[in-house]
DNA sequence: GGTTTGAAACTTTTT
DNA sequence: GTTTCAAACC
């Protein structure tokens, strides 16, 4: 096999450059994977053995992406070469020698909203007023403290007499000290503490650097100084260091990223080589020459000329309505008519907005026009209350250390442990300086919290046996065994709303997670597997075997791509942002949304339509916007379809609703339906056909006797005895009973 | 100790 | 318009 055919003559140079430090100034679509693949595969033709390859990517799409490309160049071999995020990179390091900074290696991963609990306890603590400074606003705060790899003591020190940044201070140390305490660490940290740790150990730094001889990193312009740290770290011996990425399309600058590691890569390591790649393979000359005429906007980027060989295509499609709710009506029918004429499929289809926000009136008009869609992003499968109630008696039986997650369980289900409860045992624990759980273990020894025992002891022997059971069960066996000891699913089951049903399916589907990452993994454990949960976004489960239309932000875009791509909302202050063009630094912030917008525009192959409305609803007010200064950026020649200039209107108050409701019509109709359904359960309370000692029926639970009913005010409280299930309470209206 | 109700915040983007 | 959180009530 020739590795270098079908490679153009810059492709095939950084195919070949294996050895020292390489910058590939990749262009949207210029094919940078493949490049990557191939010369990993170059590599291993060399006699550099796969264990001595490391690649990183951000996301674990990509990971993946790669991962199975190169597995299908190389076959044999491929499986030890190391592909894996920054985030499970560390993981992996830390799992491993952790214990030398002082984490048991078995630390649980927070996210984000973990985060916030314990920043809520901190905060509470310290006596800092939730109202006045919000928990979001420190948690920022220490994490960019963190990206730019200062700890709580230096941010202390920097402080000064600058009031509001010791507070800060104070808070980032209360905080890293109770994530310590529960042996937990969040995103950040998995990054800030491997750098630590190969700083601070010479050995392990030392085992690294020459198990890592050959390291490539992808979308290298959105690493921020932690993970070039990293990146500078393991590369420190042999240099053989490959970087890829597009300073175009650097999005990610909220979350700390750099853009200077990028375009100072040269300064950084002064024997750089760099080569540019500038034929962009997957558009139409139309949709790449409008992505330049946008991006061609911004200053202090470094010069290229992307172009295509490819056909020059349909123009740009641009469409103003009059209101969302039209626009998201057009998309749908636009996609409907082009799948039955058979232009393009489903899975062809794409939608991107600004806001996960928008994707809602997107999903009411494609579940009414029957499109199949799945949207990407927005609440995380693993941020289910449900699903995290389950993960959280995981983390217990994984980390006994982790209060946040022992003190989330301790009363679901209901075990008459309450809040006051809860709190004077976490008092009593933090007084002897032990573990939450442990401290559920001696309650005997405080009288005052002695008489909590009785209900106590049951969770913490279930804990216990789970513990020791786990070997045998396996982590999908455990699941289904707390589902089923907890009676989780029997309590959502006699629920009977579809919103408990909807749980339910959450549920299952977790368990099902739990069985193919058993069937994955031959050396399943249940710390890798809440690993893998932690670090897995919504993105990561896109299938592109199976026909729906994607919807998703523009952040969540990067890196795929469409035949066929709507932008929808292109309004000022929706995008570019509101926030961006009132920010200090507007014109930087606005040149990263014109980032975004680049990105955008390039996702397309063949066909990008863009869209806007006059009107909007957000946050349940109607907004007026213009449309998008980006809009207007591409060159009119490529743009079909015109950009009226709109006056911005105001209106006094009080007329405020009117015009809402003539461009809205949908607005008036949902609200009698909402009236309607309440209704009707109000009716039904009068229909109850059986009464005490009647035998009943149940659509689920089968034949038993009624024992009770009782008039809850809105509704009948039943209970039931039945035959094979046991006795259930539930209400009349749901429980769908027939009298026998 | 648990449940219900009403107010308040929320919307920029995420590993 | 929706979700989350605390106070008031049971």
């Amino acid at each position: 096999m020739n590795l270098l055919e079908n490679l153009n003559p810059e492709q095939q140079r950084a195919v070949m450059t294996t050895e020292g430090p390489l910058l590939i100034l990749a262009g949207a679509g210029s094919g940078k994977t493949r490049v990557l693949v191939h010369r990993v595969a170059n590599l291993m033709a060399n006699g550099v053995e796969p264990y001595h390859i490391m690649a990183i990517t951000f996301t674990n799409k990509a990971a993946g992406e790669m991962r199975e490309r190169i597995n299908n160049l190389i076959g044999t071999g491929a499986e030890q070469i190391w592909v894996a995020t920054f985030h499970s990179s560390c993981v992996r390091i830390l799992r491993r020698y952790g214990d030398r900074i002082g984490y048991g290696t078995n630390f649980s991963i927070y996210d984000t909203d973990d985060t916030k609990t314990v920043m809520k306890e901190v905060l509470k603590k310290l006596n800092i007023d939730t109202k006045k400074f919000k928990e979001r606003y420190f948690l920022n705060a220490i994490s960019s403290a963190k990206n730019e790899m200062i700890t709580a003591e230096e941010y202390a020190l920097s402080c000064g007499s600058d009031l509001a940044k010791s507070r800060i201070a104070g808070v980032y140390r209360e905080y890293q000290a109770r994530m310590r305490a529960n042996n937990a660490m969040d995103f950040d940290d998995l990054l800030v503490e491997c750098v630590n740790l190969l700083k601070q150990d010479p050995e392990v730094l030392n085992f690294y650097q020459t198990k890592f001889q050959y390291i490539m990193v992808d979308e290298y312009q959105d690493t921020n100084t932690v993970q070039f740290e990293l990146v500078r770290l393991l590369a420190g011996g042999r240099q053989n260091l490959c970087v890829v990425g597009d300073d175009d399309q650097s999005i990610y600058k909220f979350r700390g990223a750099n853009i200077y590691n990028i375009l100072n890569f040269e300064k950084h390591f002064p024997d750089a080589t760099v080569i540019k790649l500038e034929q962009n393979y997957r558009s139409t000359k139309a949709i790449l020459d409008a992505a330049n005429g946008v991006i061609h906007n911004n200053e202090g980027r470094k010069e290229k000329a992307l172009w295509t060989q490819n056909e020059q295509g349909e123009r740009v499609k641009f469409k103003q309505f009059d209101s969302a709710y039209e626009e998201a009506q057009f998309i749908a029918m636009d996609i409907n008519s082009k799948v039955r004429k058979g232009t393009y499929d489903y899975k062809d289809c794409a939608v991107l907005y600004r806001t996960n926000a928008q994707s809602r009136l997107l999903e009411e008009k494609f579940i009414v026009e029957n499109i199949p869609y799945k949207i990407v992003g927005g609440v995380n499968f693993y941020s289910r209350k449900e699903v995290k109630d389950i993960l959280a008696y995981l983390k217990t039986v994984d980390n006994a250390q982790d209060d946040l997650a022992v003190r989330r369980i301790i009363n679901v289900p209901k075990r008459g442990i309450g809040q006051t409860s809860i709190d004077r045992v976490s008092d009593y624990a933090a007084a002897l300086n032990m573990p939450f759980f442990d401290a559920l273990m001696q309650l005997q020894m405080d009288p005052a919290l002695k008489k909590l025992e009785k209900k106590v002891e049951p969770f913490v022997l279930f804990i216990q046996l789970m513990r020791s059971q786990l070997p045998d069960l396996g982590v999908a066996g455990l699941i289904r065994e707390i589902i089923d000891q907890t009676g989780y699913e029997a309590e959502l089951e006699a629920e009977g709303t579809d919103e408990a049903a909807a749980r339910i399916e959450n549920i299952e589907e977790f368990y099902s997670k739990a069985v193919s990452y058993e069937e994955e993994h031959e050396d399943a454990t249940l710390g890798g597997f809440l690993e893998e949960v932690a670090l897995i976004a919504d993105i990561d489960s896109l299938d592109d075997s199976e026909d729906y239309v994607v919807l998703m932000t523009l952040h969540a875009a990067k890196g795929l791509e469409f035949p066929n791509v709507y932008m929808a909302g292109m309004e000022d202050g929706l995008f570019p942002s509101y926030m961006s063009i009132t920010a200090d630094d507007s014109v930087a912030e606005i040149e990263e949304e014109r980032r975004l917008c680049y990105v955008g525009i390039t996702r397309a192959m063949k066909q990008l339509t863009m869209t806007s409305a006059k009107a909007r609803m957000v946050r349940g007010e109607t907004q007026y916007g213009a449309v998008s200064r980006f809009v207007k950026e591409i060159p009119s020649d490529l743009l079909d379809g015109e950009v009226y200039e709109q006056k911005q209107r105001f209106f006094p108050d009080f007329l405020d609703d009117a015009p809402t409701q003539k461009i809205n019509p949908i607005f008036t109709q949902k609200k009698p339906m909402a009236a309607a359904k309440n209704f009707g359960t109000k009716i039904e309370k009068k229909a109850l056909d059986y009464g005490e000692g009647d035998r009943v029926k149940h659509p689920k639970f089968g034949e038993g006797e009624v024992i009770s009913v009782i008039d809850g005010g809105r509704d009948y409280e039943v209970t039931v005895e039945f035959d094979n299930v046991g006795r259930k309470k539930m209400f009349a209206s749901f429980a769908k009973m027939t009298k026998i």
